[in-house]
DNA sequence: CTTGCTACTCTTTTT
DNA sequence: GAGTAGCAAG
C-alpha cells in the first residue's frame, strides 16, 4: 500500500489513478484537490515508473509550489522531489526565456518589471508620444496593455474599437519597443513571449514536450487565454494534462483568467476525463449550507452539493457594529474571548476584507489590545521604496540596459544629477545605440560643470560594481553596493522611520545571503516573483490578516468576514455588470469556505471614507444565508438610524452624576454593543436607554446590567 | 538642484 | 484623510 492513497475516497483514488490522457478534476472547496494533484505525482512516479524530472505542475503561487514539492517529499523523499518541476506559470516560464533568451532577441539578464515599473515604462511611452496623462490615466492604459498580451494579441494585431483603444494600442506599441530597448519583459510578456517561442520554434517546442511527459496544472480556473495556449504547447502529442480547479472560486476574472478555458478544454479534448469531488473534507455543514445558499444564485453553473461528515457545528455569527473602528473592536474582543476559551489557535484565526484599504482600523484595534497579528499584503515588501531602490541598483549592475531602473536611482542618494542631467544621458544612450553605463565609461558625454562630474562620477561607480559582479556573491555585492553608493546613509538618517526603512534592507539582505552562489540575474528573477502568501510566516501563532483574493488556498478554524456591507462587498465598481457581479458572489463564497468550525459575518451600520461617514446597506450576499445556518437577523436600517438620530436630536444632557451620556458607546454583556439614547437618575441608580446594534432597543439598570462604556 | 509647500486624486482584487 | 504630483522659492 502506498502511503500517498491512504485516506483517499474512492473518486479520489480514481482520479489519482486515472489512465493517460487528458484529465480534469472538478471539485468544490475543502475536498482535497491539491492532495489529489499531489498523490498524482506520487503515483506516476512511484507506481506507473515516470522519471520525476519529467514531470511539471503548475500552480499560481511560489506558496502552492512549495507546499506541494513538500508534501511530494514526504511520500518519495526529498531527493526525487527535487527533480520535479514544480513552479508558478510565470517562474517557469522565466526559467525557460532565460535559457532561450537568444531566440527571443533578448539578453540572458533581462529585467522583470513588476506592476510599478510598468506603470513607469507607460509614463515613458506616453511622454514620447506626447500624450496626456491626466487624459489617459497610464493605469488604465497599462490595463488594456496587459489585456491585450494575456489574450495574445501582439501591438501588431492590436486593433482598436474605440477612441480609448486607439490611443491604448500607440502607447502599447511604444511601451513594447521600450521595454526591448531596456532589455526587459514585464509578467504578461513572461507567458505571452514564451508562447510565441514555442509556436514559432520548433525545436524548442519539441524538446519541451518531449522532456515533459506530464503536465500537471492546479487552480485551472484561473488560467487565461495565454496560459491556457501555454499548457497546450506543454501538453503536445502526449497529451498527459491532469487539471485541477473549481468554476465557483473562479475570482481572476479581471487580470485575464476565464473559466470558459473549462469548456475549451473539453472542445480541444473530446476524450477528456471528467470527475468530479463533492466531498468536503474542511467545514461544517452549517458553513458549506452558508456557502452554497451564496453561490446558488450565479447564473450558468454546475452545481456542486457540498457535503460534510463534521456535523453542524455552531452557527454563523451575523453582526452589526456601529462603523468600522467597532467591528475592529469587535474583531479583537472575539477572537480575545474565543482564545481564552480555548476554543481556537490564534495562529487558526483569519480576518478577511475586499480592499487592503480595510486592514487598518483592524491593525490600530490589534496594536491597541497589544495583540500580535500577520498582515498579508497591503504595502507589501517588494513595493516598499526602499526595497525596490536596492533592487534597482542591483538591477542596474546585472542589466545596464535597464534605464528604468537608472533613473530610479540614479539621483539617489542625492548626486546632483537632476532631471535635465538624466535626459541628457538617455538621450546620448540612444544616439549611440549603446548603454547608459557605455556613454559614461566611454567619456564621449562630456557636460560641463557640476553635473558633468556628478555624472563621471556616477559612471566609476558603476562600471566597478558591474566588474565585481561576477567576484563577489549577491550577498557581498548587496554591501558593497549599499556602501560605496551611499545609500546606506542616505536611509538611516537618524529618524526612526529611517531605521524601519533600514530594518527593511536588512530583511532583504538576509534573503540575499540565504540566495547562496546563485547568479544575480535567477536572485532578481526569483524576487520579482514571490506573491505576499509567499512570505506568509507558518510559525508565529498570531490572527492573520488578508483579503478575499489572498486567502484562497488557504484555510482556517475562524474566520471573520468584515466590511460586509454594498459597495465593498460587493464592489461598488461590479455593481452595474452582471459578470463582475457573479465573481464578487464567487468572492464570497471563497471566504466562507475557507472556514473550518465558525464564521463571523460582519457588517458596520456606518463606513468612514474621504474623511466622513455615510450609512451603508448590508451586503445582498447577507440575505442570501438560509435562516436555518445563521444566529440572528440583521435589523432594517431605518431602526439603525433611529438610534443614532434619536440622540443627534435630543443633544440634552444627562443629569449631573450620571455615569452614562447620551451618545456613549456602550457594550453589555448579553445584547452586545449599543448606544445611549438616553439616561435618567433613579434613587441610588440610573436608567439607561440603549439601542442594541445587535437587539433593538433596551432600557437598563446602570448598576445591575453590567453596561460598561467603550473607552472613554 | 533641492526642499518645502499646496492642490489634487484616490479605493478593488495580483503573478 | 493621506499620499503624491506639481510648482515656487532658496
Amino acid at each position: 500500500m502506498f502511503a500517498f492513497l491512504e485516506g483517499l475516497n474512492d473518486k479520489q483514488r480514481a482520479a489519482v489513478e486515472a489512465k493517460d490522457g487528458p484529465t480534469l478534476v472538478l471539485a468544490g472547496p475543502g475536498s482535497g484537490k491539491t492532495r489529489v494533484l499531489t498523490s498524482r505525482i506520487a503515483y506516476l512516479i512511484s507506481v506507473r515508473n515516470t522519471a520525476p524530472y519529467r514531470l511539471m505542475a503548475v500552480t499560481f503561487t511560489n506558496k502552492a509550489a512549495r507546499e506541494m514539492r513538500d508534501r511530494v517529499a514526504q511520500f518519495l523523499g526529498a531527493g526525487k522531489a527535487g527533480d520535479l518541476l514544480i513552479g508558478t506559470f510565470h517562474s517557469i516560464c522565466a526559467r525557460l526565456l532565460r535559457r532561450e533568451s537568444a531566440r527571443i532577441g533578448l539578453d540572458r539578464d533581462f529585467s522583470i518589471y513588476d506592476a510599478d515599473d510598468q506603470l513607469n515604462v507607460v509614463k515613458a511611452a506616453l511622454a514620447e508620444l506626447k500624450l496626456d496623462e491626466k487624459k489617459y490615466k497610464p493605469a488604465s492604459i497599462h490595463a488594456a496593455i496587459s489585456a491585450a498580451k494575456n489574450d495574445l494579441i501582439s501591438p501588431e494585431a492590436y486593433r482598436a474599437e474605440s477612441y480609448f483603444q486607439e490611443i491604448a494600442g500607440r502607447v502599447y506599441a511604444r511601451y513594447n519597443a521600450i521595454l526591448r530597448a531596456n532589455n526587459a519583459l514585464d509578467f504578461d510578456d513572461l507567458i505571452m513571449e514564451t508562447v510565441r517561442l514555442l509556436q514559432s520554434d520548433a525545436a524548442v517546442r519539441e524538446k519541451v514536450q518531449e522532456r515533459y511527459a506530464h503536465v500537471l496544472v492546479d487552480e485551472f480556473q484561473d488560467t487565461n487565454l495565454a496560459q491556457y495556449a501555454l499548457i497546450r504547447l506543454f501538453t503536445g502529442r502526449h497529451r498527459n494534462l491532469f487539471c485541477v480547479g473549481d468554476a465557483d472560486q473562479s475570482i481572476y476574472a479581471w487580470r485575464g483568467a476565464d473559466y470558459r478555458n473549462v469548456l475549451r478544454l473539453r472542445e480541444d479534448y473530446p476524450d477528456l476525463n471528467i470527475i468530479t469531488l463533492d466531498q468536503n473534507y474542511r467545514s461544517t455543514q452549517t458553513i458549506l449550507d452558508a456557502a452554497m445558499g451564496v453561490i446558488r444564485k450565479n447564473p450558468n453553473r454546475i452545481h456542486i452539493n457540498l457535503l460534510t461528515q463534521r456535523g453542524h457545528g455552531p452557527k454563523i455569527a451575523v453582526r452589526e457594529l456601529f462603523n468600522e473602528d467597532e467591528e475592529a473592536q469587535f474583531v479583537v474582543d472575539t477572537i480575545e474571548e474565543l482564545v481564552r476559551q480555548r476554543a481556537a489557535e490564534p495562529g487558526q484565526i483569519a480576518v478577511m476584507y475586499r480592499t487592503n484599504a480595510q486592514s487598518r482600523p483592524l491593525e490600530e484595534a490589534f496594536i491597541r489590545a497589544g495583540m500580535p497579528y500577520r498582515l498579508v499584503g497591503a504595502t507589501r515588501f517588494y513595493a516598499r521604496k526602499e526595497i525596490k531602490d536596492v533592487l534597482a541598483y542591483l538591477r542596474v549592475i546585472n542589466n545596464p540596459a535597464d534605464m528604468i531602473s537608472l533613473r530610479r536611482i540614479i539621483n539617489v542618494p542625492p548626486r546632483g544629477i537632476g532631471e535635465k542631467t538624466y535626459e541628457q544621458l538617455e538621450s546620448a544612450a540612444r544616439a549611440r545605440e549603446a548603454s547608459a553605463l557605455d556613454v559614461l565609461t566611454k567619456g564621449d558625454l562630456s557636460l560641463p560643470g557640476r553635473a558633468g562630474r556628478a555624472l563621471q562620477e556616477f559612471g566609476l561607480l558603476w562600471a566597478q560594481w558591474v566588474r565585481l559582479r561576477n567576484e563577489l556573491s549577491v550577498g557581498q555585492l548587496f554591501d558593497h553596493v549599499l556602501q560605496t553608493s551611499g545609500y546606506k546613509d542616505h536611509l538611516r538618517d537618524g529618524t526612526s522611520e529611517g531605521e524601519d526603512r533600514w530594518a527593511n534592507v536588512m530583511a532583504l539582505r538576509n534573503v540575499a545571503i540565504e540566495a547562496g552562489d546563485v547568479m544575480l540575474s535567477e536572485f532578481l528573477s526569483n524576487v520579482a516573483l514571490v506573491s505576499d502568501v509567499d512570505n506568509f510566516d507558518e510559525t508565529v501563532n498570531a490572527p492573520t490578516l488578508l483579503t478575499l483574493h489572498a486567502a484562497k488556498g488557504l484555510e482556517f478554524n475562524v474566520v471573520f468576514i468584515v466590511g460586509l456591507v454594498e459597495g465593498v462587498l460587493p464592489h461598488s465598481r461590479s455593481l452595474d455588470d452582471p459578470e463582475q457581479m457573479a465573481e464578487e458572489r464567487r468572492l464570497m463564497y471563497v471566504g466562507i469556505t475557507r472556514a473550518k468550525d465558525r464564521l463571523y459575518l460582519l457588517r458596520p451600520f456606518r463606513r468612514s471614507q474621504w474623511g466622513d461617514s455615510e450609512i451603508t446597506e448590508p451586503s445582498r450576499f447577507l440575505s442570501d444565508l438560509p435562516d436555518s445556518v445563521v444566529d440572528s437577523k440583521l435589523h432594517k436600517n431605518s431602526e439603525l438610524l433611529q438610534a443614532t438620530t434619536v440622540w443627534q436630536r435630543q443633544p440634552n444632557k444627562a443629569p449631573a452624576g450620571a455615569r452614562f451620556q447620551p451618545g456613549d458607546r456602550v457594550v453589555h454583556p448579553r445584547f452586545g454593543e449599543g448606544l445611549v439614547l438616553r439616561s435618567t437618575l433613579v434613587r441610588d441608580d440610573e436608567e439607561v436607554e440603549v439601542f442594541f446594534f445587535g437587539a433593538g432597543g433596551k432600557r437598563l439598570s446602570a448598576a445591575m446590567s453590567g453596561l460598561k462604556k467603550i473607552r472613554g
